[in-house]
DNA sequence: ATAGGTTTTGTCAAGCTTTTGTACAT
DNA sequence: ATGTACAAAAGCTTGACAAAACCTAT
């Protein structure tokens, strides 16, 4: 049973809206303590946990609410039929095509990967983010492996049967192994400078990391300055280090309004520097910029053809 | 359920636009929020989409709301018959005529391909991606099964027997595959200079990327300027790269006058230039220009033929 | 049997917070003496760390408390199944997937460490710590091995099937590897000065001390200052030292207080010094300063980051 | 496409209560 | 050692506001 204050760091909506939600969508119903205080359990985390990824996704409060318990609703219809949803896990058969054998892209490892997870056990989770980037180019295992498999733990947690405590190993275990490509792809840095962000306030993201290693690899230098820096000062870090390019993801809603600023305040500063947007919400943003999609390595195709090329 | 602005996102049709559709036409009847707001549902995306891509195709709006009607009755009538609309969607054969067994373009792969895409497993639809492609030339698997499989998805998804998430997740996995392609088709770039591209405000085209692998591959020296420039700015790509060529995509209704602008003004400044076209709408661009058809090979033999054998 | 001092000690909790808890929330019910004197059990024990890891996660103590009882009592449940908790240890696999041989991050250490600490040997437990840091660099076995490891064996400990001694005998083991790694890392001291420490009160932390010897090995001159210094010793150190920045832990709930003060004080005295955050609870800390995460890969990159390009 | 009015929704503030670590008195 | 007291931190409810999004009609 967690606090109100707790709930709201795991699922990163503020304290104020969690109550907006409840009192006007009843998308949860926490308990409360003798003393009237809220106490959210897994359930009510998770709900919250979708509703604000169907925000996120552009649905309205109250169309994602009502969204959110139908789902809710029907997977507990769905469960009960006697069996442990555990059992469960096991007995939805992930791949259903058998492929030849020795095909790369098979996704065993996924599996193995949330099993992982499940146990909390991080050295079996590193082991299998090392096999695979033995099997490819880190783009394309970043691509067609890491991304798909991070929703698919998303969604393993949504339904229940991961906790909160493996989500977090996962994304910790992913963010490491990161970290230490970007550290390896250092070096070769002879191309233009691009710097890589997000707007103040915003979550630190592991897209954004995997593309922070792609543009280094195809020869950017870069500079990562996370979620720090407010308009103003991306606009000083661009001349600091004579950027020809930034790159910024908008994860989420609420990172709109931010990332906008930036963009028209480096716009009417620099408007020679070329800005890339990443993030479910980056066509959001209007203004000129450049929207790069969802794959890591279209993004750095793109911002390579604009930067190379003089125009 | 969704907002305008969201429905406006998903078909790609602007919000007044949607609108004057319902009003004038009455192609959709969305749900109304106790507050008066439309609620769109997944039927209603749908129908929008159908609807546009008849006046994509040059439909007169009126005409191509009657024929959106019209087929989504007759679907309605035909699925009347009490059979779970999920049932369905394995109960009908998608392969008619047997082919011969270890014919290499069989649609099995087809079949697991939507498949993926209504498990919304990334993982599997990139399996079959490469799978396909191992089994022939890049050319001869776009041609003969990459477009007509995406046409099978559409429909797919026309007939709601698709998500909107799964037919992302399929255009998501191709990009990437095509993307990766165009990488590893760099290198031999001897010949003369290519620039591809769009008119401003299209959408980003799978079957155009799929072109610039092709013309890599055979040679050219290409240049992916996406959807960016206006007239004068092609101009200035032409001049600076010295191309010898460009191909542009007509994909939409929408686009023709864009289109038009930008033949006439390279035909002007640069009339040695070979101008190709591509996509649905290519066959209603004058001017001095190549009309290329549909298929890939025919196409890139087309420039080819047109640039490497000085008239 | 211990006193209440000696277990406030073991716990880290306060002699009067321990009475607190005990009084309101039952959580213990420790023997008493003739005289009336607490006895706390190495039960007792455990329950009280279980509850202080809890409120140091956020919860509310009172939830704290309930959860802990539940806990203990499931696991009485599951151990009355007549078999030697021990044998349960060895039965429970903590590696699924088989791995390929000669892979270098098994989780087979993992277990051969808690082993050694059972058996309370502490020349194996250095031996397999000699052993795992042959493996990889220093950064990547901290982070993918030792911190997991760490966590594994707190597990075991509040699973009552490894004793305080054990537990005790780990922390030393890797204490002395640390403090040997500080030492060899010295020497090559060029960059800037790096103050590193915990706010008065605070346990000395392993994570900090592995991340002083990382931040030498990236060529910081570093300064372990413990958990000794009050805000205004901290702002005199850096003035003596030169620093150009600090970082510090802040592991727990109860330590959010000093640690606000200390980030105050040095805002306000040197607002040019960068200060860096680790720690279970690093994000109610707020201020100018920068929060770490939970990776020493990620946390000394971030750090050099912002140490060695001038703004 | 614009203008003018309405709905939706995230955020905040005021005033009050509960919780909890620590201190004091017995 | 015990019991009471206290103050800081965190929570609750109600009410309100402002920006964004949406509506209709011209």
């Amino acid at each position: 049973m967690y606090t109100i204050k707790r709930a709201a760091e795991l699922t990163g909506i503020s304290v104020a809206t969690l109550r907006a939600w409840e009192r006007r969508y009843g998308v949860v119903s926490p308990k409360r303590s003798d003393g009237g205080y809220r106490l959210y359990g897994a359930e009510d985390v998770r709900a919250l946990a979708i509703m604000n990824s169907l925000v996120n996704e552009g649905w309205s409060a109250r169309e994602a609410a009502t969204e959110t318990l139908r789902r809710l609703s029907s997977r507990d219809a769905a469960g009960k039929d006697g069996r442990d949803p555990r059992e469960r896990t096991h007995a939805v058969p992930r791949r259903v095509a058998p492929l030849r054998p020795g095909s790369r892209y098979q996704s065993e490892d996924a599996e193995a990967f949330i099993r992982a997870a499940e146990r909390l056990d991080s050295a079996s989770a590193t082991a299998v983010l090392d096999a695979r980037f033995g099997l490819g180019t880190f783009e394309h295992v970043v691509d067609d492996w890491l991304m798909p498999t991070l929703e698919l733990v998303g969604e393993e947690w949504a339904h229940g049967r991961l906790t909160v405590a493996g989500e977090h190993l996962v994304s910790y275990a992913v963010q490491r192994r990161l970290a230490a490509a970007y550290e390896a792809a250092s070096g070769r840095a002879d191309g233009p400078t691009l710097l890589i962000g997000l707007p103040p306030g915003a979550r630190h993201e592991l897209g954004l990391l995997a593309f922070a290693v792609a543009a280094r690899r195809a020869g950017f230098a870069t500079v990562y300055v996370g979620a720090d820096l407010p308009a103003e000062e991306w606009v000083r870090a661009i001349e600091a280090r004579r950027a020809a390019g930034m790159v910024m993801a908008v994860p989420r809603h609420v990172d709109i309004a931010a990332a906008r600023k930036i963009v028209e305040t480096v716009n009417r500063s620099h408007p020679e520097v070329v800005i890339g947007l990443g993030g479910s919400q980056q066509d959001e943003i209007g203004g000129s910029c450049v929207h790069l999609g969802h794959s890591i390595t279209v993004a750095v195709g793109e911002m390579s053809r604009r930067l190379r090329v003089p125009a």
